[in-house]
DNA sequence: TAGTCAGTTCGGAAACAATAGAACCAAACA
DNA sequence: TGTTTGGTTCTATTGTTTCCGAACTGACTA
């Protein structure tokens, strides 16, 4: 009932989602034109993109494709492979990366637990209304420190 | 050992932290402002400040505090009380409220399912890279959607 | 009624981030 | 050797935040 949508449908669909992905840019803090390239290479069909060909599709200037594609990379989240006698490079989307996002949380947890530690060894009366809330937070931050680790284990992210 | 330390010495050291708080500035996403705020209501022995004090202690502007207070109470992460016969109203950090955190982070947990579930519909080969990709994402996604409500259950979150 | 107190609101300056444009460069090719 | 291809790098330009100053307001007070 639904598959009767052409090939140019889907694609027109496809593109609206990247449009999309670029507004709610992405993974964790990202540019809407970093969205919009990992949307592309991971909504449409075709499975790699040549640096032309997003500049093409998305209609952004080849500088800011050439800085985003290189954040992108250096972040770990798209990566390019080659083809013997061919110059270009084949942009394609990295599978399996949560991985760069769960540690920049892991790292933002670990500091805010450490301001908290301190902020609680530092405070003289620690029944207090605000000290007490540290140690909710402390709490709560444990808990999310966990979480991650079993993350971690259940999902066993690739190693190199 | 350590608690040969003045109540001075103690005061510096908490500011410390409160410039700190300032530079995280926290809880997902905040100004310097809101942060060095909340770190002030959070870290210091006294409890209570007022907008008045805000201003003395960390020289910012009026027009600052202004808005940051008021920015801060609507996202429910302060709040204030009067005493009769006093105009002034006491600010101080609200207990136990990651829970907005929390909702934002399920919120933009679920637009981005949402989206992702869409261009997996949309899929010409389930079987290829990218689709396959996103199939795992999805899969992790699930898994935080879980563990934020074993967090809320677990934490049973304070209602009004 | 004037004056103070406890803030709020309104512009705008300063700082910063995102994107573009144009010049540049290195490898391959003719 | 010069030219094309596939980008990169280096300033602008533009847009967005953040913050401040100054003028304003509304409640109370003398």
């Amino acid at each position: 009932m639904q598959d009767i949508i052409t090939d140019k449908e889907r694609e027109e669909k496809q593109s609206e989602l990247v449009e999309i992905m670029g507004r709610i840019s992405c993974r964790g803090g990202g540019t809407a034109l970093s969205g919009r390239i990992l949307g592309l290479l991971s909504f449409l069909d075709q499975e790699e993109f040549t640096f032309e060909e997003i500049v093409d599709r998305l209609k952004i200037s080849k500088s800011s494709v050439s800085t985003t594609l290189n954040h992108l990379m250096e972040s770990d989240r798209i990566e390019y492979i080659t083809y013997p006698g061919d110059r270009k490079r084949y942009f394609r989307i990295k599978v399996n990366t949560p991985k760069t996002f769960i540690q920049t949380m892991r790292k933002y947890i670990e500091r805010f637990e450490n301001v908290n530690r301190a902020a609680l060894e530092l405070k003289k009366d620690r029944n207090s209304r605000s000290a007490k809330n540290i140690q909710a937070m402390l709490k709560s931050l444990t808990f999310w420190k966990a979480q991650i680790d079993e993350y971690e284990k259940e999902f066993n992210i690739d190693e190199l």
